[in-house]
DNA sequence: CCCTAAAGGTCTACTGCGGAACCATTGCAG
DNA sequence: CTGCAATGGTTCCGCAGTAGACCTTTAGGG
């Protein structure tokens, strides 16, 4: 402990006794709902759940999830509309996002470090459990949709076939964790530029990760996507370093 | 997306939507005490910072902090003194805990598979990167109380050596993280019996992973541990299903 | 012996947020 | 063409939580 009489204070301290909340529910409320969109969650023409139901899964008040609505409303990213069968619409054309924006700034080793760590977890985790039918065909489904993107939509079907890799562990907790860190990444990579020959070569990591992961393969999956995370981690540190 | 006109409503949602707050500010605060007390990040006759220091580095105000370690002092957990000097300290005599507690289900394969995930990881990623002498002389002191703990106090060292890799791997987000999921296991190993020869075996796991970790060997370092934690999973799968 | 520093203990606004009721708009079914 | 159901839009009230000032206790130093 810090000023304890038996030894020097540890990081540990800094783990246990970090904020309990990231934010006030306003922001973090908008927080989920940018994670949504720009994860592929929500595409452009989709209609989010109705405000009513949306609330309650996200755990908070109307009125602040109205509010978190309204500010993605004016920042151009869903617009919404009234009376039966209406409810609020990610819009087509989205805002190309802020250059590394608002919030505090990133620790990239720290993102990183915990990037590599879910994300080739959970592939090794997807490739050692038995998968359904419909892990298979939303893997699959995914890793298509990666393989037919133009450059404009690449990130977000990328983020989209790494969160399915994500849910075919099974583990919830594991998925929100991989959502959450893949956003801290996203945020960074979206200040730098994506280029064909990156693009090209990052398909063909992503046919190997999910062949291993079909096949039932933990080691090759694993090492797979070890291996795809290295390269946008040294693209991220050579621009941001 | 649900109700979406593309296709079949995905899992994905779950984890975009899920709550944006566990619980509300007094229930959070209580569990982080909780937390520094059953890892073993503040133990017997420790002192807690100081009550101003620890709400603002907790984020929540004075006043719902002090609610929170009244509730612990009314739980057995800790005393406070007034005056120059004074604070609150964890009680030397500590209460056994609730049997599966207040809260709600757990889901086993969920924390076990998070667990294993980042854990492992952690693991891996510690001993791929360079120690300093204070990494190297933590991970040590750690398993050497772990080697030199009776029964009755080994489920703290055991937490506090796990934490104490995770902090070796330099990143904050990870040691979070891991510290989350150790209470989740925490509080589900509390309510089976701990054996001697459990101990021993254990302890050997965990000289084979600092070993690795120091010697920088990744890949030993990773499947030790996955061994390590294979233990008590089946165990747990054992007790609880 | 008294003063001061550092800690816990108390009180008082103020505010963010949740809960719930109610209004307004829209499209489909009858 | 009328009514209903499903949605967004609005309003109000109450409570949990925050911020900050202030009180009380205690140990050590001058």
């Amino acid at each position: 402990m810090t000023g304890s009489r038996r030894e020097a204070p540890s990081t540990a301290d800094a783990a246990v006794f970090r904020p309990v909340r990231a934010g006030n529910a306003f922001e973090e409320t908008v927080e989920r709902l940018l994670q949504a969109i720009r994860l592929g969650v929500a595409v452009p023409g989709d209609r989010l759940p109705a405000e009513r139901e949306l609330a309650t899964r996200l755990g908070v008040s109307r009125v602040t999830l109205r509010e978190a609505i309204r500010s993605l409303h004016e920042a151009g990213y869903v617009e919404s509309r009234r009376g039966r069968y209406g409810g609020t619409f990610v819009n087509d054309v989205l805002p190309t996002p802020h250059p590394l924006s608002d919030r505090g700034p990133v620790d990239l080793p720290d993102t990183l470090t915990l990037r590599h760590v879910l994300e080739s977890g959970a592939a090794e985790s997807a490739a050692s459990r038995p998968l359904d039918q419909s892990d298979h065909h939303n893997l699959r489904a995914r890793l298509q949709d990666c393989l037919t993107s133009d450059i404009t939509e690449y990130r977000r079907r990328d983020s989209r076939l790494h969160l399915a890799i994500a849910e075919a562990t099974g583990s919830a907790s594991l998925t929100a964790a991989v959502a959450d860190v893949r956003m801290r990444v996203t945020e960074l990579l979206d200040t730098i530029p994506l280029l064909e020959p990156n693009l090209a070569h990052s398909n063909e990591q992503h046919e190997r990760i999910i062949t291993a992961i079909l096949n039932g393969n933990p080691d090759a999956a694993r090492k797979a996507m070890a291996e795809h995370l290295d390269g946008t981690a040294s693209l991220l540190r050579g621009f941001l370093a």
